[in-house]
DNA sequence: CCCCCCCC
């Protein structure tokens, strides 16, 4: 399978236009992290030669790949985000990362690699467990899951509850053993495998029975599962079967193990930015740009990111749309700063294009990247940019978008002259003046009435309507350019 | 809505 692409270890941070041939070797359950509410699901990807990798996907990207990324697969790979592990985590992880997201290119190859899987894993016959007892040593065993035990809470030795599952595995040779499942493996892998048995059990049971009820239990042990522990479960009488008939490992699982895990459901909320709430009539707010890609390949459908080269048609992960195409959508990033402190803020769509004064596809096929001075000759009067603040599921602190870039010179003049046209929910309803800078960190409101005028009516309204539960908009008059 | 990053 090595033939004319890279292999994992060809490939570092710097290195441009790889592909890598790998086959799934591991696919973990998606995890929530310790010290923030990121997702994130690890996966081991073992290239012609059984070397690995450790590929992860954050938030979002876990549902929409569950199903390109299958274990015991085999895919090309490229553009994926290469980094070193940080040296406090070297020894366990290896040298490089790769990170898997919208604009990596994943190409599934019909070709079976199994055999590379199981030359490279080393499983540890039942009776040798008790060796390992306590030594937390990572091992792998191999053996089918004819029973899963019902739920139990149990108390560790420092007087924390934990949630315990035991499954009963077989080997080929009849031996079982208890397989202690603690916490998250409880709520995702035994999930998954109390459904699956219950599907099996009718047609399939009786024979795996009968088999069971011949056998002796020689050894009996509960042994901690831990995250690099191999483990796949069937209960299928076929696959029992051919364990009997001296067909040692199994290299498949279900396919769509992840899928019916625990996935991330909550969808994004926006909440206050109280805690931003600084002085008022600070003074002039200032835009910096820094020098960036402004687009980037999306989703003619969803707008979410894609790998695919300008124009093609290609099937979205993520909106799962059949024939969306690639088109580029401009952002910018920018930082506006006043004097309490600066927010970062992205625009994305319509407010980036207007702000950089061009449109996706002339920025995209630019080759070098021009600055924002030189885009942006034409802007020399006084604007408002509306900011909303964005709670981040990954951490405290908010991210910042820009929704709209609202000129003021533009708005239809009547008694709401000037007045932001964006409703405020859940507070008293204040009125923006143009003329007072206000601090970034006020989280300021606005007048719902103000958006009877010409001036884009259709985009603020339906700016509206998504901001229904937003508190969070405000309003950052910027004077002038001041790049 | 969409970008980026994110974790052991």
């Amino acid at each position: 399978m090595g033939d004319k692409f890279q292999l994992i270890g060809e490939v570092s941070p710097g290195t441009a236009g790889w592909t890598v041939k790998v086959v799934v070797a591991e696919k973990f359950s998606p995890r929530v992290a310790q010290r923030s509410l990121t997702k994130y699901q690890n996966l081991i990807l073992m290239d012609s030669e059984g070397s690995t990798v450790q590929a992860t996907l954050y938030g979002q990207n876990i549902t929409a790949f569950q199903d390109e990324l299958i274990l015991g697969k085999t895919y090309l790979i490229s553009n994926a985000l290469v980094k070193e592990t940080s040296a406090e985590y070297k020894a366990k992880s290896g040298e490089m990362q790769w990170t898997i997201s919208g604009r990596t290119r994943i190409r599934r190859v019909e070709e079976n690699n199994s055999n590379i899987l199981i030359s490279t894993y080393s499983f540890t016959d039942f009776e040798d467990l008790p060796k390992y007892m306590d030594s937390n040593v990572d091992i792998s065993v191999v053996g089918i899951i004819i029973d899963i035990k019902p739920r139990r809470i149990i108390q560790t030795r420092f007087g924390k509850e934990c949630q315990v599952q035991d499954l009963v595995l077989i080997n080929k040779m009849f031996d079982t053993v208890l397989l202690t499942m603690w916490e998250a493996f409880v709520d995702n892998e035994c999930k998954y495998i109390s459904q699956n048995l219950k599907k099996k059990a009718c047609s399939d049971w009786k024979v795996s029975q009968s088999n069971v009820i011949q056998c002796s239990f020689l050894v009996d042990g509960e042994f901690e599962l831990v995250e690099e522990f191999k483990c796949w479960g069937h209960t299928n009488s076929e696959i029992i079967d051919n364990i009997v008939s001296e067909k040692h490992y199994l290299t498949f699982t279900p396919s769509k193990l992840s899928s019916k895990l625990s996935v991330p459901t909550d969808e994004k909320d926006f909440t206050e930015i109280k805690e931003h709430s600084r002085a008022e009539n600070c003074g002039r707010v200032s835009v910096k740009v820094l020098n960036q890609t402004y687009w980037y390949m999306s989703c003619n459908n969803c707008n979410k990111i894609s790998s695919e080269n300008y124009g093609d048609i290609y099937p979205c992960v993520f909106c799962k749309c059949i024939d969306a195409k690639a088109i580029p959508r401009a952002k910018v990033y920018m930082q506006l700063t006043d004097p309490t402190g600066y927010i970062n803020a992205t625009a994305i769509g319509n407010p980036a294009e207007y702000f950089l004064q061009s449109n996706a596809e002339i920025l995209m096929k630019q080759t070098l990247i021009p600055s924002v001075e030189s885009m942006r000759l034409s802007m020399d009067e006084d604007e408002i940019f509306y900011v909303k603040a964005i709670a981040r599921e990954s951490s405290p602190d908010y991210k910042f978008e820009i929704l709209f870039i609202v000129n003021p010179s533009q708005i239809e003049g009547d008694k709401n002259k000037g007045k932001a046209p964006v409703e405020h929910i859940g507070e008293p309803i204040r009125l923006l003046e143009l003329t007072t800078k206000r601090s970034l960190f006020h989280s300021d409101t606005d007048d719902a009435q103000s958006s009877k005028k010409k001036f884009d009516k259709s985009r603020i309204e339906s700016t509206k309507k998504k901001s229904m539960h937003s508190k969070t908009l405000f309003a950052v008059h910027m004077e002038k350019r001041d790049v």
